[in-house]
RNA sequence: GGAGUAGUACUCAAGAGGCUGAAGAGGUGCCCCUGCUAAGGGCAUAGGUCGGGGAACCGGCGCGAGGGUUCAAAUCCCUCCUACUCCGCCA
């Protein structure tokens, strides 16, 4: 969430920024006459309020004297109504504001790129050899029939479409894959390891920036606590920490979270319909990190190489994207992506999100730190990023470790995990 | 799922509508006292947020959360949340 006073003091820069995205957020500037009108109310209740409390205690004290309280009674009366309004005044007015304010994504950083969608994000770097083969690369589908380690149909009987049943090898891989890169997060980058729930109530979903923009694409369960399925380990991570004031020498938290993820999909109809790129569940090892405003963007850069550290040592050919104004995220000030080559689809897929949120779910989850026990809270910074997708790594080694007899070679830091060199 | 109890500041805890933004204790901090330590004594210790103001400061809200009754609510009423105990079910 902005913070309205924010913008409130600098209106015309804040939408000129925020319109970098391509969508039109004029209504702000409606949004910050209302704020007046709201203040005025404030003022002039709070005002009257104190009045009342000064007339109340009075009574009191008349009271116990044994004297009459009738005419102080009297004096009063139409401050009751009076007060009645303005509250009404005031709380449609917060209404009016917060809905706007949660419906307004997050201001783009001012140094990344500007651009209308993803073709104008910028590559920022690559890291190893495309592959190439002697034969036809086969997509990972149909390696993956081959190899009886991926079975759509039986999912489908047992779920929808949309859902796979991994077996044998294919299992183990997935498994491998959710171990190793635990492993390498808490070992060697430091990271605390979590196991979060699954499940995350309405709240949750708003603090981290879900909701209400995004209802259509979570999963809700019938039932009436207004509980959703995970769609990313972002939100029950982020939500560790929402009302809560940390202490600034414990800054930076960084979290490791292994979380099966759910999605609707629900704009992605006809898109990646074969094989394991988009389910409505898959696994994903995400990063979340909780940092003094001044640490957020050096933080950001270890956590990009954190990620990218997973990719080197499965030795899987990737590049890094700068994502533009237009295709920013909603919650998001600046966001790099990892997108690892693919042979069957001849390009690169995203396969992790690396971005810095700055304050903008702190503000909504109401997450602040104090730099020392006298200070004022101030909000946090929050980071979130992919550790990586586990689906779209199975795909990735699949596709570039296939050989030509459609075998598939393991990659050496994973042969440990998976006990043999090769899915055959 | 049934039946019950409870949620007050860092912790424990008092609290029958006005004198309670909250007794008391512990803890913590500073000081005094002793050669050092222990013990003892004194003082301090509600945060947070919103509004006004250049600021000092003033004011609103606040006793799990949200509503309500009242001139006035920690205290009365309603809804919800959480924790605990017992029973039932269960990996």
């Amino acid at each position: 969430m902005l913070d309205i006073k924010q913008i409130r003091d600098n209106l015309e820069p804040i939408i000129k920024q925020l319109n970098l995205r391509n969508e039109s957020f004029d209504y702000l500037r409606d949004i910050v006459k209302i704020d007046e009108e709201r203040r005025l109310a404030i003022k002039e209740v709070e005002d009257l309020k104190a009045k009342r409390n000064e007339t109340s205690k009075k009574i009191g004290e008349f009271k116990r004297a044994g004297n009459d309280v009738s005419e102080i009674l009297q004096s009063i009366e139409a401050d009751k109504a009076s007060i009645q309004e303005l509250e009404q005044t005031i709380r449609d007015s917060d209404k009016k504001i917060e809905t706007a304010l949660l419906n307004t994504p997050n201001i783009p950083h001012k140094d990344i790129p500007i651009g209308k969608d993803e073709n104008d994000n910028k590559v920022l770097r690559h890291f190893g050899e495309v592959p190439t083969f002697d034969f036809d690369p086969k997509a990972h589908w149909d390696l993956a029939q081959e190899l009886d380690i991926l079975d759509f149909d039986r999912a489908a009987k047992i779920a929808s479409s949309r859902f796979v049943v991994y077996k044998g090898l294919g299992a183990r891989l997935e498994r491998a894959l959710i171990n190793f890169m635990m492993n390498m997060h808490v070992e060697k980058h430091g990271y605390t390891e979590t196991l979060l729930p699954f499940i995350v109530n309405k709240e949750s979903m708003i603090a981290s920036g879900q909701f209400p923009k995004f209802e259509d694409d979570a999963f809700k369960l019938v039932d009436e606590r207004n509980l959703y399925l995970n769609p990313t380990a972002e939100v029950p991570a982020i939500n560790l920490h929402r009302n809560e004031i940390l202490k600034g020498e414990d800054l930076p938290i960084k979290y490791a979270a292994f979380t099966t993820a759910f999605r609707q999909e629900a704009g992605s109809a006809g898109r990646d319909t074969r094989g394991i790129i988009r389910l409505h569940q898959f696994n994903k090892v995400e990063l979340i990190k909780f940092s003094k405003p001044e640490d957020s963007y050096p933080e950001l850069d270890k956590m990009i190489e954190h990620s990218e550290n997973v990719l080197k040592a499965l030795k899987l050919p990737y590049r890094v994207i700068e994502l533009c104004s237009g295709d920013l995220g909603f919650g998001m000030a600046k966001t790099y992506d990892i997108e690892v080559y693919l042979p069957a689809y001849e390009t690169y897929r995203e396969i992790g999100s690396i971005s810095n949120a700055e304050d903008y779910q702190a503000r909504r989850g109401n997450i602040k730190f104090k730099r020392d026990a006298k200070s004022k809270p101030e909000f946090v910074h929050t980071l979130n990023g992919s550790g990586l997708a586990v689906g779209r790594t199975v795909v990735a080694i699949l596709e570039n470790y296939q050989q030509k007899d459609g075998t598939i070679n393991i990659p050496e830091v994973l042969q440990p995990y998976m006990k043999t060199d090769t899915i055959k």
